[in-house]
DNA sequence: TGCCAGGCCGGGT
DNA sequence: ACCCGGCATGGC
């Protein structure tokens, strides 16, 4: 029982020296470079185990052609709109997906323009249903949208994430999903305005520091770890 | 050049 | 309940 709590506490300590550390490190990271809510959401469609850079391209596309907001990339056929997102990869997939999303939008929210802020209002356990509920969104999708366009207190679990409870021996190598994201929401206050801060650091960190098969622990903010 | 990027789905065991 | 192939472009 008490060899619980220590670690529990241990926990907690790890994960809050972490935040400091890098947000002292990196300082504020600013997240998410959407404008508006919907463009954070197809943002976080895109970027499905692609790189960021690759998802900036396709987002300029969707500007020049007016189909960055709810209305006009509805109005889009989806081969249309996967020619628009070529850049990012996937494309014929995510143009489903991102159709799919729509569909589901209109289908249970309506016509009007107020569609999505209603969608995004409803309460944090009921959005993330109805968000995995839609062909193509995922637990980190759902978590990114929940947390970066809904702004609710939802931490996000993606790869460099999972690498760096792994190299720093937090969790063994066939935790779940929700388990890793309950060690960051069990041990930290629910705010957030610090998940987004610290998503958006551990990002910065394992892009510079954390790579797979090289990664470049010994300048890593963190400390040296395998 | 091969490796990597802010995953998810569907079919097979 | 897991495991795996497929999906695809662009930067370094």
């Amino acid at each position: 029982m008490p060899r619980l709590k220590d670690k529990n506490q241990n926990t907690k300590k790890i994960l809050s020296d972490f935040y400091e550390k890098l947000l002292k490190t990196f300082g504020s990271q600013g997240w998410w470079p959407g404008r508006t809510n919907f463009e954070v959401i197809v943002g976080a469609i895109l970027t499905q185990n692609t790189n960021w850079g690759n998802v900036e391209r396709a987002i300029k596309n969707l500007k020049n052609a007016k189909a960055l907001n709810v209305q006009g990339m509805n109005a889009l056929e989806v081969e249309k709109l996967a020619e628009l997102i070529r850049p990012s990869g996937y494309f014929n997939l995510k143009a489903k997906r991102l159709k799919a999303f729509l569909n589901y939008l209109f289908d249970n929210y309506g016509e009007g323009r107020t569609n999505l802020s209603k969608f995004l209002k409803n309460p944090i356990e009921d959005l993330r249903r109805e968000l995995l509920s839609i062909n193509g969104i995922g637990p980190e999708t759902a978590d990114s949208i929940l947390l970066y366009a809904a702004y609710k207190p939802v931490f996000v679990l993606d790869a460099y994430t999972k690498r760096l409870l792994h190299r720093h021996g937090l969790v063994g190598e066939n935790a779940t999903y929700d388990e890793m994201q309950s060690l960051f929401m069990d041990n930290l206050n629910h705010s957030e305005k610090t998940f987004n801060e610290y998503h958006a650091l551990i990002v910065r960190t394992g892009k510079d520091f954390c790579r797979p098969k090289k990664p470049l622990c010994e300048e890593c903010p963190l400390g040296v770890f395998l």
